[in-house]
DNA sequence: TCAAAAACTTACTTCAGAGTAAGTACCCTA
DNA sequence: TAGGGTACTTACTCTGAAGTAAGTTTTTGA
């Protein structure tokens, strides 16, 4: 059975959604963790030369307390922490390529 | 022939949509919208009781800029203005139809 | 001649998200 | 005992999106 929306509620659900991605660095981040890559926060920093690590975290903390990111921290010296999707995370994956292949298809 | 992504051309392609979704009424706007709904600027200040005049047109002519919005004048005295989708405007439906399923199925 | 209706404009203020730059904790090794 | 590597914190400033409130234009009808 599906949902019956108004236009209020709908744009509510998809705000919310929006808010998860919205951050000025989660869809790079959500990116290059796609397919299930495993990647230290020294990775990502390398990866996304522009951002801070004060940026870096905020958004990864973010992401993780929307549930599409986990964080495994290795008890070592140096630290090692690292990041990965979890599998609603994953997910997005299909609905990001929609909005892609609707951009494509501007007429 | 589908395109090659990186992390960050994909992530670049998806905030260049978010962006045209991005505005804090474009959502509802588009959902009142969806379905070849034609309004006046009048019904939709009603429909959408909190938004203000200024930023009812603002969001409207970004809409109208990106393309998925249609403007039409009637000359008449008082003025009357309507508002539509494009074709492109109501393909969005389906794709964010996809972030409605996707957000529904948090574990 | 003056109000009324619709669709805007304009000037000003507010605030949260982003950037800058520096500091912290931990332990190992030379 | 000093420096190096990793993963963060913290204090501050800056900017742009959004809100507030009032004004503008046009013609018709009382």
């Amino acid at each position: 059975m599906t949902k019956k929306w108004t236009p209020a509620s709908a744009a509510d659900g998809v705000e919310q959604v929006l808010k998860i991605l919205e951050g000025k660095w989660k869809l790079v981040i959500l990116f290059h963790l796609f397919g299930g890559q495993v990647k230290r926060f020294s990775e990502l920093e390398k990866a996304i030369p522009a951002i801070t690590q004060k940026m870096l975290i905020q958004q990864l903390r973010q992401m993780e307390a929307d549930g599409i990111v986990t964080r495994t921290i290795y008890h070592q010296v140096p630290p090692k922490v690292e990041y990965r999707l979890t599998d609603w995370g994953q997910e997005l994956c299909p609905a990001l390529d929609a909005l892609l292949k609707w951009a494509e298809n501007k007429q």
